[in-house]
Order: C-alpha cells, then sequence, then structure tokens
RNA sequence: CGCGGGGUGGAGAAGUGGCAUCUCGGGUGUCUCAUAAGCACCAGACGCGGGUUCGAAUCCCGCCCCCGCAACCA
C-alpha cells in the first residue's frame, strides 16, 4: 500500500496576470508532487484561480468585460504559466466552476451551519463611500481615505459570522503539538502569538448588492458567500467533495502540504483549520509558507516599473533556468530578491559554465574514447553518499534551496576531480571516466523532481536509461554529445 | 514597551560557545578535455556599546537601522 501525498498551492487571484511569485510556489509544490512520486507514492498535486470577489469584478469592468469572460481569459494564463513552467499538477480548479467547486462550497457551508458555528451579526466597518467599499485602518491615511481624501463612516450591515473564537484553544493546542506544522519555525511563533492575542469571530458573507460577482449563501439568497468560505474549500471541492464521487477526497484528504505566502498565512493557520474543525475533517499536516521576491530589494509594483514577467524570463533561458533560479536563489521560506542581472549571474556561473560545461568535457572526453565505459566507480562512493545525504535531509525539512546546493556541490566537485584526474589523457581515461559518469548519472537523479528536462537531457547524453535498476558497477555506458544543456545567451 | 523576523567581506548566503564557510564579482597564476569554460592561490566581513565565559558571529542587557504583520485585501 503506498503512501499518499496530495499537495497544494494557494489558487491565484485572477485579477492581474502572473506574478513571478506565484511561479514560486508553483515550483516548489512541484518539486514536492514530483518528488513523492519518484519515491513511489500515490500523489495528487493542485492548483488552480480565485476568481470570485469585488477586484476580480472591477477588473472584469475595466476591461470592459463579462466577469465570466474576464476570468476566463485571465485563469487560461496561469494555466500557461504552469505549462511553459513544466508544473506536474494534476489538477487546476477554479472557484467560478460551478459544476466542480460551487456544490461543495455549499456543502461545506451546510457543515457549518449544521455545527452550530454560522450566525447572523453586525459587520463593523469603516466605508468609504468614494470607493464603495469597507476600509482597513491600515488603509487610511490620517484616518482618511488616500483616493478620496475623505474620512470614511462607520458602518455596520447584516453579515453571516463564522464562529471562529470558538476554536481558538483547540487550535493552538494543535498548532503548538505541531499537528498543524507551520514551517518554517518563525511562521509558527507568529500565528501561535496572533491567536493568543484572542480570535474574534469573522464575518463570512456580504450583501449580495454589494457583492454580486460570488457564490449565494446557501437559503439566503441576499448573501454573497465571501472570500474565506469560498476560496479556501478549494482545497476539497478539486477532490470531489459536495459532488457525490468523492472517491479521491477519501483517498487523498488530508493535504500534505499547503504551499502558501506568508500574506495569507493567517488565513490558512488559522481560519481555514477552525473551519475544517467546525465541519469535523481533519487538518492538513503542513503549511509550507514562502516569502516575497523582492525586485532589486523594493517590492515590485507598477509604478515602480519593478514588475518581473514570468513568461518573458522563461521564454528568454527557459523553464529550468527559471526554476533553478527559483528554487535555489531564493530561500524556499524567506525572501528572496529578483533582477535580470542577478539572473544571469546565476544563469552563466552556475548553469553553463558549471553543471552544463561539466556535463559537456565529460561527455566529450567519454565519446572520444572510442569504446563504451564500464562502470566500475568506487573511489567518491563516499561523496556521492554524503550528497544525497545533505539533498535528502534537507527536502525533508522542506528546504529546497539546500537540497539544490547538494547537486552544485557535486559539479565543483567534478570539476576538481576531472582537473586531478586529467581523463583526457590516454592512460587516464578508463581510471577516470567511471567515477565522472557515475557523479554526473547521481547528480541528474537529484535534479529529475526540480530541472526534469535537463535531467532528461542528461540521461540521453550520459547513455543512461532512468529505467534501469541495475547497479551502477554492473552497467556499460556510451555516452553522446548533445545539445549544450544551458546555452549561452 | 503591540506581534514576529533580520543586520556576516563589493553582491547573495551558511554558520546557536572553540582557528569565520560557500557561490558570484576583483586580482595573480595555471591546465587545454569542455559552452572563451575549468583548476589553484591572494585581497576583503560578523550594525554599535556593555556583560557572562578560558573562549562569543553564536548566550545576556542596552542602543541604532531594516522588513513583515497589526484580521476581514489572495
Amino acid at each position: 500500500m503506498p503512501n499518499k501525498f496530495y499537495v497544494t498551492t494557494s489558487i491565484a487571484y485572477t485579477n492581474a496576470p502572473p506574478h513571478i511569485g506565484f511561479a514560486l510556489e508553483l515550483c516548489q509544490a512541484d518539486v514536492l508532487a514530483r518528488w513523492h512520486g519518484l519515491e513511489g507514492d500515490a500523489r495528487f498535486f493542485l492548483t488552480g484561480t480565485d476568481e470570485h470577489g469585488r477586484k476580480n469584478l472591477e477588473a472584469a469592468q475595466g476591461a470592459d468585460l463579462e466577469p465570466k469572460k474576464y476570468v476566463d481569459a485571465m485563469s487560461a494564463k496561469f494555466r500557461e504559466l504552469a505549462r511553459s513552467l513544466d508544473i506536474s499538477h494534476d489538477d487546476f480548479i477554479r472557484t467560478s466552476d460551478r459544476e466542480r467547486h460551487w456544490p461543495g462550497v455549499e456543502a461545506f457551508w451546510r457543515r457549518l451551519a449544521d455545527a452550530g458555528d454560522l450566525r447572523k451579526g453586525q459587520y463593523k466597518g469603516l466605508y468609504c463611500v468614494g470607493c464603495e467599499a469597507f476600509k482597513k485602518l491600515s488603509d487610511l491615511k490620517d484616518g482618511r481615505c488616500p483616493d478620496h481624501g475623505t474620512a470614511p463612516e462607520a458602518i455596520e450591515e447584516e453579515n453571516w459570522f463564522f464562529h471562529l473564537s470558538r476554536y481558538q484553544d483547540e487550535l493552538l493546542g494543535l498548532i503548538e503539538k505541531d499537528e498543524l506544522h507551520i514551517v518554517p519555525s518563525e511562521r509558527r511563533n507568529e500565528v501561535l502569538s496572533f491567536i493568543r492575542q484572542g480570535l474574534e469571530d469573522v464575518s463570512f458573507s456580504r450583501p449580495r448588492k454589494d457583492l454580486p460577482w460570488g457564490i449565494p449563501v446557501p437559503g439566503d439568497e441576499s448573501q454573497t458567500i465571501y472570500v474565506w468560505a469560498d476560496a479556501l474549500p478549494n482545497y476539497l471541492t478539486a477532490l470531489g467533495f459536495g459532488r457525490g464521487d468523492d472517491e479521491r477526497f477519501r483517498t487523498f484528504w488530508p493535504a500534505d502540504v499547503h504551499a502558501i505566502g506568508k500574506d495569507i498565512l493567517r488565513f490558512h493557520a488559522v481560519i481555514w483549520p477552525a473551519m475544517l474543525l467546525s465541519a469535523k475533517f481533519p487538518l492538513p499536516k503542513t503549511l509550507l509558507v514562502h516569502g516575497h521576491i523582492l525586485s532589486g530589494g523594493q517590492k515590485m509594483s507598477k509604478t515602480k516599473g519593478n514588475v518581473v514577467d514570468p513568461f518573458a524570463l522563461i521564454e528568454r533561458y527557459g523553464a529550468d533556468a527559471v526554476r533553478w533560479y527559483l528554487l535555489k536563489e531564493i530561500p524556499t521560506t524567506g525572501d528572496g530578491d529578483f533582477t535580470e542581472a542577478r539572473f544571469r549571474e546565476i544563469y552563466e556561473g552556475e548553469l553553463v559554465n558549471g553543471l552544463g560545461n561539466l556535463l559537456s568535457r565529460v561527455v566529450a572526453v567519454a565519446e572520444k574514447a572510442g569504446e563504451p565505459i564500464t562502470l566500475r566507480g568506487h573511489r567518491i562512493r563516499e561523496e556521492i553518499a554524503s550528497a544525497w545525504k545533505s539533498h535528502r535531509a534537507a527536502l525533508e525539512a522542506f528546504r529546497l534551496d539546500r537540497a539544490l546546493a547538494s547537486v552544485f556541490d557535486l559539479v565543483l566537485y567534478g570539476n576538481r576531480l576531472v582537473e586531478e584526474r586529467r581523463p583526457w589523457e590516454k592512460e587516464n581515461w578508463r581510471e577516470a571516466l567511471p567515477d565522472l559518469l557515475i557523479l554526473l548519472g547521481n547528480a541528474a537523479w537529484i535534479l529529475v523532481p526540480f530541472l526534469p528536462k535537463t535531467a532528461r537531457e542528461m540521461f540521453i547524453q550520459l547513455g543512461i536509461d532512468p529505467r534501469d535498476t541495475t547497479p551502477w558497477e554492473e552497467r556499460t555506458l556510451r555516452p553522446k554529445k548533445g545539445e549544450p544543456l544551458f546555452p549561452r545567451i
């Protein structure tokens, strides 16, 4: 009986085109999914788009499109991003999908209601008439709306509320015991201290007149389900929850990893688990929280003109180069920086001159030997074993950046080995090549979940059949030069 | 005293008590198999001030600076 592994990204909000930050999240989740697949686990990898809400409606109006037409087009761009990044997702859920998403959301809502956790209440907020929207204190400048310069008025409206406060203690206990494991620990601390400050009940609906683009509250057509209760259950609805066919749901829930950004930590670490407790469903096991990608040390913003377009980058350098940068250069759980200059440095230094050139020089010599190479490597067994050991430890700790660094360590070691053994000299190649080929073969295997295309190309050039399970020492390879792994640009 | 992080050579990072590590960039030398790639060596750093200790980047106190959050915005 194989283990199951269910990993998700957050669903991307469609009011703007795909952002490099979402590319990061896709890559992280993809590595975990591919890795578990390789380990023989039954894996399920979900991503998708969050298409309701006021901002989507406004964006559609701004583009002079029907909301549905607008989100169809935007959602397609996110799918396209996943495709061009070689993401291996098994499903793509859309919150506007009335067949696949809505029934589960409604069923989930009813479970919360049945648990006695939904009640009508007064939502108090600061309403800016100019914006026709509620404002947060942090949105205001000197108590005034920055866009209109007017002080918002305090108004109340009737909403459905979720009894979040009821789950405060239970939640605290689960996170303290790491039954809901939050990675990294700084984020866990943040959540714990937030919960200890006391949780308030949270508004789960909006009047339909203010928020017409969304799912109506079951049994109360005057209200629309608000983002938490609409978007978060995507992790369930994609598995078939609420649609009668719930075999996948029974197999894969709870999620093993929700990959999310630090900006939505609270929703995933507090509101979502509380909703699941209320619905009597098991909680996700791990929240993997990544940071933000800055551009030249600054937040990306359209006005600064420093927004990085993932498509242009992939077009120019290839999916694997982008994956390498996002997975290795950006600390998995911290903030990272992105500039094209830095990207080029890494591309040339690590991929062109490092990995690509090493493969190239070893394969070239092996080909010139003019006969198949029988692998009898043994002198580097320790180095290989230690690379795998640190790789695996890093993966298990969700440090994908360090896990990838072990490949680069092998590259550095490989280049030193080439200098030391001088395989291009006739009397040396028989002795030197087996170790070098084994080293590259292992590097390729480590790379499989990270840079799938590159790994495949390495296998081809090395003459390795990835389905072959005989020990390295019993194989004979016929390496053959191909195109450079990473062309100079 | 709202909460949580952080400040290590020119850049990016590792390092929670024992000679400060790695990559990029700079300099010098060198190999010639390779994608004008590789390898070796050199220069260069622990925000500031106290304290604990035989010994502190690491622990404690104070200060300065930066970032995120401060709930209904994904």
